[in-house]
DNA sequence: ACCTGAACACCGTTCAAGT
DNA sequence: ACCTGAACACCGTTCAAGT
């Protein structure tokens, strides 16, 4: 479902900014500190009203709906998607990428966690899928696998942001292997083998550089039986 | 973070479901039912309570708060998850199990959801962790290898589940394709050109296979550097 | 002993009144 | 023309009173 994009009302933004100094982008970005800060079910309008010092309706002028303020504020943060295109093989090339992703959605969390509430279609979200995509063209895969295999790798880093830790401390990882270590054995063999590097898997940069490996791996591959045609392009 | 998973007070739930058939799995049901006809916003502890015909404050005599509810509700859920552990080649057998959890994803989107706002540490989801890694120890890897592994497979049919869509339509493949190409086409030159391959990559049971058959490539070129050491256990 | 209405401290948003 | 307090229809949960 793409959102309006648009503002409100242009001129009316720009007499309120002339008059108090506040612009669309201002809220937004008063909005994603606030989110950043405190995560994504401390930020209510009456909350972030008060910060910015105006009444709680004020931000209606400037956004529909609060789900409108929250898009503004992940377009705010796909700003700081930093990441220059490297020279390099696929792997080098897409392995970058793929850091520079994960680096902007730890600074951010709140792009993950609205991801999976709502869609989130910003212009500047989509300066991410520009970058794999020139280089997965380049590598000589035709446009529509190119999507897909953008996709795998968009869903992993998204889904590491979401679903892992940020670093499975030695007290965490205990904790997990002693739940797991509780389970009944013979209805959990694997499970109770495992234990430990279960709760080593649930985050952290190994987990997430093994998770990236294991899928070049595969993309390698794949972009060999392509490289053929990539030189006629 | 493990949360409580005992009872509040079994002897009180005991006559409390002679009084009245009201029991601490009725209320998760119950509460299941709700998200699963009208998604995660759509239960309240007021609603539930409703729709059960006691008051609100009933439920909390069998749940400490909302949140051991879901979990409850989730675990629940879990208890749909079915699984038989085929014959076959490492290949076929992963391939089984992603499409078993996928099932149970589809037939219960609150579980992606619920996952993405907390950890959920069941033993009836740690159902599917055991019927993947028994697959991939049985293969020869390594039980922190195959956490690793098992962890990539998660991520992906979980992030699948609360990312992409259920099924592209003609329509919706349309929407979304044409406002990639509404992006300027200097500074997006590879998402306009691929814009037809992206708006078809964005879910369905395509993309899904697409991303299942790359990973296990990949599972697959690794477990072979290990199927001499499993020939040892 | 068990159940639950009233109340508290919050929400997002509509509406009408304020300047 | 712009801003915003009051009000509405909700929340989760505490507390005390009800049976």
């Amino acid at each position: 479902m793409l959102r309006a994009m648009s503002k409100v009302n242009p001129s009316r933004e720009a007499a309120a900014r002339e008059r108090r100094g506040l612009a669309r982008d201002d809220i937004a970005r008063a909005a994603l500190d606030l989110l950043d800060e405190e995560g994504v079910d401390a930020l209510s309008m009456r909350r972030l009203a008060e910060r910015l010092g105006v009444g709680t309706m004020t931000l209606y002028g400037y956004f529909r709906s609060k789900d409108e303020l929250l898009d503004a504020a992940v377009s705010e943060a796909a700003e700081d998607f930093v990441f220059t295109l490297p020279d390099g093989s696929l792997r080098e090339r897409l392995r970058a990428h793929q850091q520079a992703a994960r680096r902007l959605l730890a600074r951010h969390p709140v792009i993950a966690q609205l991801r999976a509430r709502q869609p989130v279609v910003q212009p500047a979200m989509f300066r991410i899928t520009e970058g794999a995509m020139q280089i997965l063209l380049e590598a000589g895969f035709p446009p529509d696998e190119a999507a897909r295999v953008f996709r795998v790798l968009f869903v992993q880093v998204v889904g590491d942001a979401l679903f892992n830790r940020d670093e499975p401390t030695a007290e965490s990882r205990r904790r997990v292997r002693g739940a797991l270590l509780s389970l009944p054995e013979d209805e959990f063999p694997a499970v109770t083998r495992a234990a430990e590097g279960i709760a080593a898997s649930t985050g952290g940069p190994e987990q997430f550089d093994y998770a990236m490996e294991l899928i070049l791996d595969a993309v390698e591959a794949r972009a060999a039986r392509h490289s053929a045609a990539s030189s006629h392009q």
